[in-house]
DNA sequence: GCGTGATTACTCGGATACAAGATGTCCGAGTTTGAGCGG
DNA sequence: CCGCTCAAACTCGGACATCTTGTATCCGAGTAATCACGC
């Protein structure tokens, strides 16, 4: 039960998109450089925040990845969704859905679901610059 | 990023004990029956919950597992953490304790074992059985 | 100067390799209960 | 009837086996900008 390493890589990036180049596109491998991932992987992950419709990618050369539309609105729960997926974090083994334990964990994951969408990564990035 | 089937079992195991012993052992044959896992696995998760302290092991025979003192207080966080353990969710891969991200998902997580603390184990058995 | 083609710098997607953790099984060892047996 | 022994029913813990998932790499294909060359 943990975050995967691909979140994180997820939401440094898009945090530096908002804080260095809110509109224009950035090379992967610039990108990489700033967390010591291979740009390959890290292509991978931003591949499925191009299909959420967080960013968009810009092929051949001074191509990259690009904030789209709405910059001020991207929540950190947005990101999380893309890369991890929707699904709940707890399924009873026994798919009942009366299950009083799965009651309470849903209720809990929504408490937690909604602070996340409630955290807009602009924020974040004004955050971070604030603190340095 | 999911919980495991572990924490599973061992909350419908803790939920089974305080609806139908609370005060006597029951062996995890009989409990594993309920969930249709085998003995020797529910035997190892439930030793987590033995060092926890949240229940006691009775060897022999007409052993088993029994609850362990104020059953009133047993919240489903106690559980989640005997199993999965206490670490955080989410660490950022560069070990930046001034990380903003890192400190929007502390605060999440936060949110949610706040909420899972408050859920008690005794309180869901009651609803159970209102349920049915 | 201008179009055309080659080169370069990129991303994209699939296939694959690798590692770690979750899941589950097996077995030997220790422990308690209770039955059986002999005095 | 008492006490001893022994077997049965348990849990405990470690050592494996297996499966899934996260992490990462490699390579061929496609794409857009730029450069070079010839007219």
């Amino acid at each position: 039960m943990k975050y995967s390493k691909a979140t994180n890589y997820a939401l440094h990036t898009i945090l530096y998109l908002i804080a260095h180049a809110p509109d224009r596109a950035i090379g992967v491998q610039q990108l990489a450089g700033h967390q010591k991932v291979s740009p390959t992987y890290l292509s991978k992950i931003l591949t499925k925040l191009v299909k959420a419709g967080l960013i968009e990618s810009a092929s051949g050369a001074n191509g990259g990845y690009r904030l789209k539309g709405k910059i001020e609105d991207i929540s950190v729960l947005d990101i999380i969704h893309a890369v991890e997926g929707t699904a709940s974090l707890f399924d009873c083994h026994n798919d009942d859905d009366r299950c009083v334990i799965r009651q309470a964990m849903r209720a809990a994951e929504d408490e937690m679901e909604e602070f996340l969408k409630n955290t807009k990564m602009a924020d974040l990035a004004k955050k971070a610059v604030a603190a340095k």
